[in-house]
DNA sequence: GGGCTGTCTTGACATTTCTCGAATCAGAGG
DNA sequence: CCTCTGATTCGAGAAATGTCAAGACAGCCC
């Protein structure tokens, strides 16, 4: 993926309210989806999901990347991968200390997704 | 995908409380990754994401196969394609009424999404 | 029954994705 | 400077995905 599309997707994932009604709401167009889209994807692995829940649910906010590698059956290039597909997708960022990588979630990003899916409970359920 | 595999990711996202805390709450384990990525990787595709948008948001909770076709500049066997993929992952349903058949949204399934991303609201924010 | 319309399934092909090993890069420490 | 460790990038191969054309199926209407 491009730098380009890459910060556009941040761009539409951390921008203010207006942006995002659920999409039970009203039908989004084909830009917003394609902007979209990547987020709902790259969480869309199974291996991928787990490291975001464990990135998202660190205690102290980071997690190090040699502590998440050693929890999957996959070589380092692998995880690294996926880690990169979740930094594209905007929903974790890394920080380099010394030796060490760690990630941490995007709160915002993901309760952007998270109020896309919410929807009205009906009165009667 | 096998009809197995469809029933039991069903199963999950159907299921009671208790099952899904948010991701950034409590690691999830390999199994329940497994059971939720699909959903996510169904809506990981643009076309997708704005077919469950036009479907979550039509009025009267059901829309057309033949009002959602010509919204795009794809084939018909390919937004059945797609809409298949919906439905395996449990996000929507189908149901034939003579000529015409008619998708629905499952907003249970959509609600356990969004909260499995949401996230706490930070004390400082 | 026969034809018509709308939808889905099948088969095929190009593209993308997942995975790994090898090589490379970044820092720490001798 | 050299080496060692941790993480990423590169290159390649197998598997999955998105798309279409052709065919099959379901239900209407004459």
């Amino acid at each position: 993926m491009s730098k380009q599309a890459v910060s556009r997707i941040l761009a539409a994932l951390t921008a203010g309210q207006p942006c995002c009604a659920p999409i039970s709401e009203r039908r989004i167009p084909a830009e917003v989806a394609a902007l979209l889209a990547p987020a709902f994807k790259a969480l869309g692995d199974p291996v991928r999901l787990q490291l975001m829940s464990m990135i998202a649910s660190a205690p102290g906010g980071e997690i190090c990347v040699c502590d998440l590698t050693p929890a999957f059956a996959l070589s380092g290039p692998t995880i690294s991968h996926h880690l990169r597909t979740l930094r594209e997708a905007g929903l974790v960022e890394a920080e380099r200390r010394g030796t060490w990588v760690y990630y941490r979630a995007r709160p915002q990003v993901m309760r952007r997704l998270a109020s896309l899916l919410s929807t009205e409970v009906a009165a009667g359920a």
